[in-house]
DNA sequence: TGCGCTAAAATCGTATACAAAGTCGTGAAC
DNA sequence: GTTCACGACTTTGTATACGATTTTAGCGCA
């Protein structure tokens, strides 16, 4: 989300945007679990910057409900509720199926290229035993899938629920095998070089669903742990 | 200055989130047009609030798109594209039909008359020849339908699309006639009224076509405000 | 007259300062 | 020993200050 998207390498990046976006990943990763507190003073002593642009900061990602607000409180790495995490996955299977569809329709080889390294970096993660940054790809995977769509405003919300979807697993996935992901992209990114629309509307339907059964629902938090370890 | 506790009703609300719930009404309204400056000094003295708390609103504004902040320069009411218009759409279509379904198929006898409660004003506004209130309402409607829907994830995204909505109205509405919404909400209404989802689900999706094929989406970004604006 | 350059004014980005609200520990009363 | 209350410390909310960037106006020159 946060930068415009066109511009990953730039360095004119608003000081804000960078601290938003570390946060941001440290969060898909896994580095900063729920719960968490993120003081002002020292995630700005952290990044160098001063309260003001660690709370732009921090209002943006309240805003993409990986953190929450609370008021005079401050600020703390967001525990979706079960609730919460059932609606996620409910309007993810409302926009990505069907964004599928329209990606297989319209994916270029060059697309299905930048798809395939996507994978190729996931399961590379995977088997070096970095599982928080081979989530974070995978979540990166279904964006991409919305942006071949051609679909930006969908792409942002896929990228959303993609983030606050880390959170959930961070705090309700029960088994410990991440392998089914990669069965799925493999077979999803098939779909789509082959411009098979309904197969890879089914074939995300099936796999969105895939995960939301992965998850236990009925179980509560887990636990904190140290800021600035997390972010070095 | 700064009386900090001029309080109108609920004064739980920050301050940011006052002034940017009120900007937010007022483009929703059409009283902000498309393209406009939003100075920060300027909505600061008309608030009586510091540009600390300006800037907060409206970047809270920009993450919806309702505003865009331009780099050094400034924001901006957001001037959405025709590309942008149509994703918009895009995405409606893709959310608000099945989110009509779940509603009819939950909603109480208290969550119809809270709906045609909304109509009732909605048609006084319209009457009363304040069509940018009615504008206003009819969003509403719309996402009302999502809270019934018990999808509080899904409603904030059609409350995000429903704010550009409004703008993207503003710039390609081609039609004089605003007939149209009121009957498609009282033909929506009855549907969820007798729980059919499906016919519900189906008057969402012609609903939504109905709205946009009224725009004219061939035409670039509409009358600019000022003349510099025109020849930059 | 028209164009380009420079300086001044306005506006934004960030840091700092101060006030309000919250947190936590200590101690006295029961 | 437990509970409640009060005060010092910490953290957030907002205002203000200052440097950086952009815009604008004025001036000189072709």
């Amino acid at each position: 989300m946060q930068g415009q998207g066109h511009d990953l390498g730039e360095q004119r990046e608003s000081g804000s945007a960078r601290v938003a976006q570390s946060l941001a990943i440290a969060i898909h990763e896994h580095r900063l679990s729920p719960g968490m507190k993120l003081s002002e003073d020292e995630v700005g002593e952290i990044y160098g910057v001063s309260r003001t642009v660690v709370r732009a900061a921090l209002q943006e990602l309240a805003h993409d409900r990986l953190v929450e607000l609370k008021r005079n409180r401050g600020a703390f790495v967001a525990q979706p509720s079960v609730k919460e995490a059932r609606e996620v996955f409910e309007a993810r299977s409302l926009l990505e199926p069907r964004t599928a569809k329209s990606a297989a329709e319209r994916a270029t080889p060059e697309d299905i290229k930048i798809l395939q390294k996507h994978i190729d970096a996931e399961h590379a993660a995977l088997h070096a035993g970095d599982t928080g940054r081979a989530l974070h790809l995978s979540g990166k995977f279904h964006v991409e899938i919305a942006r071949i769509a051609d679909q930006f405003t969908v792409a942002e919300f896929i990228a959303q629920l993609v983030s606050r979807s880390s959170l959930i697993i961070a705090l309700y996935w029960q088994r410990r095998t991440a392998l089914c992901e990669s069965h799925a992209h493999d077979a999803l990114i098939k779909a789509l070089a082959r411009h098979d629309g309904a197969a890879a509307e089914e074939l995300m339907q099936h796999h969105l669903l895939d995960l939301l059964t992965s998850l236990d629902l009925r179980d509560q938090p887990s636990v904190p742990k140290s800021l600035k370890e997390a972010l070095n």
